[in-house]
DNA sequence: CGAACGACCTGTTCGC
DNA sequence: TGCGAACAGGTCGTTC
């Protein structure tokens, strides 16, 4: 569920509510995420994003690491509220708190110390993407163009729904060869990555079944959807059928006659 | 080294 | 209706 948009979103929303805040407890409720103390009593200073995971400075230095993954999402509510289903962590401030929903139990949680050091900064869409930087990337990498830009290496924030979208937009067959690519053709990639993971952060991210954001509010993406899960539909722009392909073991859908 | 594939989990949907 | 198979937003380790 969470790429960057749906992760950029929640990184918005908790600036917005945690910042500043005094943390009363967290509570590990899946032992899969390993034993964390409670940082109890320390102070939220700032909230980020790095790729698909958001990093909450604490006072006193340590940093708290979360990674949604598949089916992770963040939910406020008051603290008096009943366990939800799938809760695998809560972090409360006082009356409030926030619960982390994890259906399938692939979302991390780790509390770093200050002196590791800060983990080197990724190449990000939305601070700037570099068609220069992309074309040496791609070099002479024969993987396909949309396995490659869900290289987190390369692009850190592209998954499956936002590849798809992105190449559709770019005009580019998903399947062609990274290194087969133009300089046209990858700033036509660059510029649609720029437009589509901008628009999509507008709209809160893409709720195709289950993502909520911090407020349990659906995105609106999904109503833009170009090409992902919309086999036999319409291609919106030359309205030929859209066809779905496995594509290094991902469900990859594309027009066909205008991708290519 | 690069690329493909299975594993990690659980829930939902699809076909017979 | 019931049941098993296939599939799902991500990443990592192994293998070829």
């Amino acid at each position: 569920m969470p790429e960057l948009p749906e992760v950029e979103t929640l990184c918005r929303q908790l600036q917005r509510v945690i910042t500043d805040r005094m943390i009363s407890d967290l509570v590990v409720h899946d032992l899969r995420l390993g034993r964390i103390e409670s940082p109890t009593g320390k102070k939220i200073l700032k909230v980020s994003r790095r790729g698909k995971g958001l990093e909450i400075t604490l006072s006193g230095g340590q940093r708290l690491c979360l990674h949604l993954r598949m089916t992770g999402t963040l939910f406020l509510h008051r603290s008096d509220l009943p366990l939800l289903p799938h809760t695998r962590f809560t972090l409360s401030f006082g009356d409030e708190q926030i619960s982390c929903i994890d259906p399938r139990r692939f979302a991390t949680l780790t509390l770093r110390d200050a002196p590791g050091g800060d983990l080197p900064p990724l190449p990000d869409p939305l601070r700037g993407l570099s068609t220069d930087c992309l074309i040496e990337l791609a070099g002479k990498r024969r993987l396909p163009v949309k396995a490659f830009l869900m290289d987190q290496k390369v692009i850190a924030g592209i998954g499956n729904i936002y590849a798809c979208e992105i190449l559709h937009r770019a005009a580019i067959n998903p399947l062609r060869e990274a290194c087969s690519l133009s300089r046209d053709d990858w700033r036509d990639v660059t510029k649609a990555a720029e437009a589509v993971l901008t628009r999509a952060v507008e709209c809160r991210g893409t709720s195709i079944s289950d993502w909520r954001d911090l407020f349990g509010q659906p995105g609106l993406f999904q109503h833009e959807l170009a090409a992902y899960g919309r086999e036999g539909d319409p291609c919106p722009r030359c309205g030929k059928i859209i066809v779905r392909r496995r594509l290094s073991g991902r469900g990859t859908w594309f027009c066909p006659s205008c991708q290519r």
